[in-house]
DNA sequence: CGTATTTGACCCGCGC
DNA sequence: GCGCGGGTCAAATACG
């Protein structure tokens, strides 16, 4: 369960921007790093960010669920919550995904982005509840689940699905209108371009290939045991960092 | 009163 | 086929 070092060096949160992994994950390889943090833009001052790694989803389970539509109709008529066509099944999907690792008191980490809780659930094997957000904005469907680490539960464990189409809402001036390239890493998921889709490759390959979930746990516990340790950053921080720099090279 | 959270019910995929 | 676990919905509730 522990010891898979091997890809540890995927991603080190000391070094590259949440906001890049959300924003702009086409420009993964640009990192920023600690000192390059402004001391005073801090909103999340006690969090520790300790190993960001990208997921992709299984590839195996998708297939079949990606023309489930007509025939669920019946189950739609008799289910007494009726489920929106297309809220549902977004398995079949390739839903960029990637998580990170921070050292924090509290679940939720505020990231800039305005979150609404639209689930929780009790982890197997954990005392701690996993909770689910989806962002606010409309016309973004970016999902994250947040739980708390088995292993160490000073730990909180976050796992972002899809990717921001929007600019960060609570940012300063001057950010808005800058926009993702969202496309671009779209179609980077599919097997597509490059700039930084190595990593994301590798561990479509070598950790997500039967069943997701459990490997996407696997691997958290095999990090557990060399994370957080010194590597002290600041969630906001280093999206706010990112914008910063973002208007500068602009 | 509008918005966010809680929570029980339900669906779906997967393993046995 | 069945049961389990993960994920989602949406009514109820809480909160500012």
């Amino acid at each position: 369960m522990f010891g898979v070092d091997e890809h540890q060096d995927c991603y080190n949160t000391t070094t590259s921007s949440i906001f890049d992994l959300l924003m702009f994950p086409s420009q993964q390889q640009r990192f920023i790093t600690c000192s390059s943090l402004p001391e005073s833009s801090s909103i999340l001052s006690d969090h520790l960010i300790s190993n960001v790694v990208p997921v992709i989803p299984n590839l195996s389970s998708i297939s079949s669920s990606s023309t489930e539509l007509p025939a669920h109709e019946d189950h739609q008529h008799k289910y007494k919550k009726q489920l929106k066509p297309n809220k549902k099944k977004q398995k079949g999907k390739k839903e960029p995904r990637f998580a990170f690792m921070t050292k924090s008191e509290v679940d939720h980490l505020d990231d800039g982005f305005r979150w609404r809780k639209y689930g929780q659930k009790a982890v197997k094997n954990s005392p701690f509840p996993r909770s689910y957000y989806r962002c606010t904005t409309s016309s973004c469907g970016v999902k994250k689940r947040v739980e708390r680490s088995i292993q160490d539960t000073s730990i909180v464990v976050t796992t972002y699905e899809g990717v921001h189409t929007h600019p960060c809402p609570l940012t300063p001036r001057g950010w808005v209108g800058v926009q993702p390239v969202t496309t671009t890493y779209g179609g980077r998921v599919g097997g597509g371009d490059s700039g930084g889709r190595s990593h994301y490759g590798d561990y479509s390959s070598s950790l997500f290939s039967t069943n997701n979930s459990l490997q996407e746990k696997r691997f958290w516990n095999s990090s557990n045991s060399s994370l957080a340790k010194d590597d002290h950053g600041l969630l906001q921080d280093m999206v706010s960092s990112r914008m910063r720099s973002d208007l500068i090279e602009e």
